[in-house]
RNA sequence: GGCCCGUUGGUCAAGCGGUUAAGACACCGCCCUUUCACGGCGGUAUCAAGGGUUCGAAUCCCUUACGGGUCACCA
């Protein structure tokens, strides 16, 4: 009964934005720890020391705060098990690199890269699976003397068995079979030192006591190199578990070209966290009832690895927009005031200092607005009816609404009523343009209508009710006559 | 190209030998509404193809096709 706790990891590389496809693998792996009551691990997996960069590790905590996504041991959390940059562990890697090269598990290759590059290229145009060729498997000591003598690089690989099954359990495919013939002696360290992926990975998991290890299926053609690292130096194998990639419309891995992909891409464009954690759950996992909406504590009690699919799934924004939209319904209007407030300001609605005041103001808009958009930038969308002393036209129909010759009465009107109205409320509001329609004995539309594109141009658009008391008196009517004065 | 994974409506997907093949997004229609939207109701639409196995196959097996991943001193 000594059930191992379980541990498991998400392991980026800091090399660029925050992917989409990351944060869903972070999130499948801490639903995973959190449900089991184990640990989740943060591993910053810098050893491409050209394309690591600090500012894209603090882009990804950020990220992963931002979602909710805390991790128990990892950068910034400390841990038992660290240190949690794989630079910062490289006597370790070391300690272990010496032991298999002392067992006759792994040796130097001297070979050149350009030497390597065309065989593995004449072994592709023959159809063959370009492995490497055992030059240096069985150097004697004196030619080794040699080479170190001439100052040659050298990278060190691991000695393969050959002719050996393969086999990976994994959580969410079966048993996947390799051959050990497939994959050749592969570089374990680099030539400036640095541990190769692969090698660094099973290390770590080891160290880490790293029970599970779930990601993107992209690794699963790697596995079996990291097996054989682990029987190599007589480690246990920890489970895998790998899921399905996020695809764009096209059906290829989502990339640029398909729109936005990083995490924080949709936080600017003002998607809330729990909509985007939502949307990622649902994306290769799916829950054992109809729910659609959940909250992370929610997800925590219905994951489970047995529920995520094996096939890629199309990213599909507008079932992230529908479910934001859902989110943004309950939300506080003030923080998608918030949110969307970069965005007024770029679009020039709000200035680049905007008072306390001007910022409750806002919070109005935007309660009238949020039940009208899937994200806090598409405020700017409508904003237009909100801002400024002018409107303009949308276009002729709008126009021609305001040119029938009915509707000039019940207009001048309203103007005169608003005028002389001391506070101009929804309830006044409701009060005047009701009063009209039975005044002057009129369908609704002949006021409503006329009114609305006297004062935004438009002929849809929010509440008049919301509309006229958030511009308020003064410049309502300078609105409709900068409107009207377009008529003739 | 070799190896590996995958294939249920436009998209996400349930299904795990016997179902009228769920549900959601999108789309269409109706209702609500003095606009648009929201909301409510309803509708169109799916088992990649061909062989088996079986009384019976979306579910099991094989082949083909298609899609993807991987074969780095990148992770």
């Amino acid at each position: 009964m000594t059930q191992q706790m379980m541990r498991v990891r998400f392991a980026p590389s800091p090399t660029g934005p925050f992917h989409i496809g990351g944060a869903r693998s972070a999130l499948f792996n801490w639903l995973l720890a959190r449900k089991a009551g184990g640990a989740f691990v943060l591993r910053v997996e810098d050893t491409d020391l050209d394309r690591s960069t600090k500012e894209s590790e603090e882009n990804i905590k950020e990220a992963l705060r931002w979602l909710g996504l805390t991790w128990d041991e990892g950068p910034d959390a400390g841990g038992d098990y660290g240190p949690y940059h794989q630079t910062q562990r490289l006597d370790t890697y070391q300690q272990f690199t010496d032991r298999l090269l002392a067992e006759g598990k792994a040796y130097r290759c001297y070979c050149s890269e350009e030497k390597l590059e065309s065989e593995r290229q004449a072994e592709l145009a023959k159809g063959l699976t370009p492995r490497y060729g055992g030059h240096c498997r069985d150097l004697s000591d004196a030619e080794r003397q040699q080479f170190e003598a001439e100052g040659r690089a050298s990278v060190i690989r691991l000695r393969v068995p050959e002719n050996k099954d393969v086999v990976i359990h994994d959580l969410v495919r079966g048993n996947v079979t390799f051959e050990s013939n497939g994959i050749g002696d592969f570089v374990i360290v680099k030539s400036d030192g640095m541990p190769v992926y692969n090698y660094a990975v099973v290390i770590d998991d080891h160290m880490m006591k790293i029970s599970h290890v779930i990601r993107a299926e992209e690794h699963l053609s790697n596995t079996p190199r990291q097996v054989v690292i682990y029987e190599a130096l007589g480690l246990p194998v920890p489970e895998f578990g790998h899921i399905s990639l996020i695809l764009g419309k096209d059906r290829s891995k989502m990339s640029k070209r398909h729109g936005a992909t990083s995490v924080e891409q949709y936080r600017t464009l003002g998607y809330l966290p729990e909509a985007i954690v939502n949307f990622l759950a649902l994306l290769g996992w799916s829950p054992e009832g109809e729910q659609e909406l959940f909250t992370l504590d929610e997800l925590v009690q219905a994951f489970s690895m047995e529920r995520v699919a094996k096939n890629p799934a199309v990213f599909d924004v507008d079932k992230l927009n529908w479910i934001n939209a859902q989110y943004l319904k309950k939300a506080d209007p003030a923080l998608i005031a918030r949110l969307a407030l970069p965005h007024l300001q770029e679009a020039g609605f709000v200035g680049a200092a905007p008072t306390q005041e001007e910022l409750e103001w806002l919070a109005h808009v935007a309660a009238a607005l949020q039940n009208h958009i899937s994200y806090a930038a598409q405020m700017v969308e409508q904003a237009d009816v909100f801002f400024g002393d002018t409107a303009e036209f949308e276009n002729d129909e709008a126009k021609a609404i305001l040119e029938d010759p009915e509707v000039a009465e019940p207009v001048r009107v309203f103007m005169q009523q608003l005028a002389a109205a001391d506070v101009v409320d929804m309830a006044a509001v409701k009060t005047i343009l009701k009063g009209i329609t039975k005044e002057l004995k009129l369908p609704g539309k002949k006021v409503f209508m006329p009114v609305r594109v006297a004062i935004t141009g438009k002929m849809h658009g929010p509440e008049l009710f919301d509309i006229i008391p958030l511009l308020g008196k003064e410049r309502t009517l300078a609105r409709m006559n900068s409107i009207l004065a377009k008529l003739a």
